[in-house]
DNA sequence: TCAACACATAGACATATATCAATGTGAGGT
DNA sequence: ACCTCACATTGATATATGTCTATGTGTTGA
């Protein structure tokens, strides 16, 4: 994972709503209209945070029926985890 | 620390230039001047970004006659990095 | 086939952000 | 005193972003 990557997955947390959204699947697989219920807003702008949170990795989205079910990708978080502990630690 | 100052934090890591920056205090403390002679901005707009990431607290500031001595700030580094490593152990 | 549900897309809009040129401030040195 | 250097502040501007309403798409069930 390059600098660029980590860059892009920090300014898709960089949206409380988003890092809400995120911390909501570390307790597990959720669907959309789940997602929908928790917060205020409409359903275009989940779509819209949804679909950041998929690109850049952070987020897998598993279609079943009409449901999209959302779920943390463990690999590429653990990637991103290292990177910023690594940068923390100063020499 | 709270899920306000973690997407603060994002936030501020989300440029790519600021992470940037942050990769090379990672090497240890440095002056604004010489962090200026490694990237394609002009002054004001490093002093911009310097300010973002010092207000989230990433980054310290130590004044020295008239340098500005930057370097990061392990403790609230190890906060945040704490935060992301346990989103990121899903249930 | 039709209606309801879950989600995506398009367009609009207000606000935020990154960047710059110009200028101000403060500290050191001559 | 004056100049130089390091950095901050002030607008200005183009672009990005978050949010909405309206509408489209695909799936399920009656």
């Amino acid at each position: 994972m390059n600098t660029i990557d980590v860059a892009v997955i920090c300014k898709a947390l960089g949206d409380s709503n988003r890092l809400q959204i995120v911390q909501m699947l570390s307790e597990g697989e959720k669907c959309g209209c789940k997602l929908l219920e928790t917060f205020n807003i409409t359903q275009p702008t989940l779509s819209h945070h949804m679909k950041i949170l998929c690109e850049c990795g952070l987020v897998n989205d598993r279609k079943e029926g009409k449901w999209h079910r959302y779920s943390i990708n463990p690999i590429v978080w653990n990637e991103f985890s290292a990177f910023i502990s690594k940068v923390g630690k100063v020499e």
